[in-house]
DNA sequence: CTTCCGGTTGAATGATTGTTCAACTATACA
DNA sequence: TGTATAGTTGAACAATCATTCAACCGGAAG
């Protein structure tokens, strides 16, 4: 024989059984794209620091130790996920969370992680 | 003048309370570590499908439609990270969850895409 | 022993992505 | 009007990463 055609399925209704719970195709590429999200070191220090209180960009910037391009583009990318939101004053533009999904999310990881 | 060095800070107060609720460096990495794990539709399939049940590499394969060798290398990672763990059989491997903060996280995460 | 099959592995490739840099906008202030 | 500053933007670059391919391992069955 020459060469297998992949996908025979060994055990139907296991497979049968796990078609029937799986989510649609497009459901787990929105979560993947959210999950993205969290899986940066500085989008998540942005986000923890938001947990607490209000900040600007500048101060975001010099708190994480990054320039203020960095955290732009940043900030820009969760705020097109709604992640945070933002409220300008003058030349300052505030930053927060968008809602509370984001606090428990990551609280939850953090509990995975202290094992 | 020429150039502005960048973290110039505007609120004291407010960039202070920040640091002291910032949590270690290493934490946001090993943060991010984890969230990247979930930001992958492959591997988010592959979590939510052993959520239900145990299955093994073969009928992975094919419920996602991928080759097995995709699905071993994903697995590997997601064995790495103690997200899943196996159990040999003769030839075959059963897979399952490490533990069930997986299924917590992503319970989470599908609320927020809810909305 | 030989073949079949479930599974692993490493190199290669293409795609995605985070940061920097430089230029730019807009508000504030003198 | 002119300058300083908060913030944005897009291109470019380097690094990371998911999949494929081909070769391989080891148990099972003939």
């Amino acid at each position: 024989m020459q060469q297998m055609n992949e996908p025979e399925i060994i055990h139907e209704e296991i497979v049968t059984k796990a078609r029937e719970t799986s989510l649609a195709p497009e459901t787990y590429q929105d979560l993947a794209t959210l999950f993205k999200l969290f899986g940066d070191s500085t989008r998540l220090h942005l986000l923890h620091a938001l947990e607490h209180q209000e900040m600007c960009g500048v101060d975001l910037a010099a708190l994480l130790g990054v320039t203020k391009s960095a955290v732009s583009h940043q900030l820009k990318s969760l705020r097109l996920a709604r992640l945070v939101k933002y409220r300008k004053e003058g030349q300052i533009v505030w930053y927060s969370l968008a809602d509370d999904h984001v606090k428990k999310i990551v609280d939850m990881a953090l509990e995975h992680i202290a094992e």
